[in-house]
DNA sequence: ATAGCTTACTGTCACTCTGACAGTAAGCGT
DNA sequence: ACGCTTACTGTCAGAGTGACAGTAAGCTAT
């Protein structure tokens, strides 16, 4: 019996929620996109240290900067060809990084839509479209009561910018007027980042960084589906 | 590389929130109390069939009537002293059963207060300490926006019962007033169960059953710590 | 039968929160 | 100085919430 670990990365890009695929070298499922991840090294590596591991190794992101959280364990009989695989699911937010992005070792990694996979449009190799959907659903839940949003952001943010990740995550539009108000209701989920302002095209806009908080009391509440 | 299955099983015994235990009878940790569990048959059992086998061969439960859902996987080196041990956690929830419950196998099975677990007055083999609080949090949370308090019920139940689910495991006083109100007010939570009253000693109540809902809209909203 | 007890349920009210909408402020380019 | 773009501040009606009191329906003891 062998012990795997999978990572779903979520990150923002051009306003769309983006997961980390790679597309697989070997059988099975050769030249299916995969998630990133792979076999305990040793029978002594801790499991979280093994997704930090793939995590440097297969998106080059250092895991102490950013979240990380186990997802849950997938081992239903048969879900690798290959034997008796069981798999621990990591989910980790990664904020939008500069630009391009994802430039890793030969594996060829880049950036997925997640809605082509939740539509079904791209299809992963062995479950991985489950533990994709799995991934997103605890993100979209997370967003609401936890400060879990700010990991999507770098360390300084504009409140329009965590109102972009909500919209992206969520897949929903927001007024910009009361998101403003629910966010600086909430004592300890933002605070401001010194007197300096962001600006691109009209008037600069105050900086924030990630409050002290990591519940959201009130929480912000996603809009009816 | 050894995999197991470890059951958090919770239910409500005179209005107070309990966790079955069996006394180990072997080494390590002869004597101390654990959550049951064991490891899989062979490498072709399902991970959730394996949950099921267990629950019924050390808590003498019908897995297919209660709730049953994977909290995680715990595999930090060192947890076992015999060597490396992952074990998937569950959540099971279990009806105030008719009265005495929990005789079964030789392990000596018995259902103990989560607060002396919590506490630390009650120390457990392993780290199911840690297993059983994140067992009891995620029971708490879920209380608030999915209708998981009526797996502690049985087919029928009075909202005063109900909300005697909600007083145990939050650990805090509601008032019946606006309890009444609030679980009336989510479409689909709750659903008239026939003519038929409960009656004990004052004004019989009338009984429900659990609604078809299983996403609570809106939340029944914990109290600030 | 009536009073009294116990438990079940229904109302009221002020406060807060929420969603829907409009107006003001601050930089930049022409 | 003007318009353009983006950032931010107010307003208001309706829903939700917490804190409280009153009514209803069984049983039982006298």
């Amino acid at each position: 019996m062998l012990l795997a670990v999978d990572l779903v990365i979520l990150t923002l890009r051009a306003g769309e929620l983006h997961v980390l695929l790679v597309e697989r070298g070997v059988e099975p499922y050769l030249g299916r996109r995969a998630l990133p991840g792979g076999f305990l090294n040793n029978a002594e590596e801790d499991i979280l240290a093994a997704a930090h591991r793939e995590l440097r190794e297969e998106a080059d992101l250092d895991g102490t900067s950013l979240y990380l959280e186990q997802l849950g364990a997938y081992g239903t009989p048969g879900r690798d060809p290959r034997g008796r695989v069981v798999s621990i699911a990591y989910l980790a937010i990664a904020p939008g990084l500069p630009e391009p992005v994802a430039g890793t070792d030969a594996s060829g990694a880049s950036w997925q839509p997640v809605d082509a996979v939740i539509a079904g449009r791209l299809r992963l190799a062995f479950d991985h479209d489950q533990i994709v959907a799995d991934g997103v659903e605890r993100a979209r839940a997370k967003l609401e009561h936890t400060s879990l949003a700010t990991a999507f952001c770098g360390d300084t943010f504009t409140i329009a910018e965590l109102q972009q990740v909500y919209e992206a995550v969520w897949g929903v539009g927001l007024d910009p007027r009361n998101f403003y108000r629910k966010v600086q209701g909430v004592p300890g989920f933002i605070a401001e980042a010194g007197p300096d302002r962001r600006t691109t095209k009209g008037r600069p806009a105050r900086l924030f960084r990630a409050g002290v908080r990591r519940t959201l009391q009130p929480p912000i509440t996603r809009p009816d589906l």
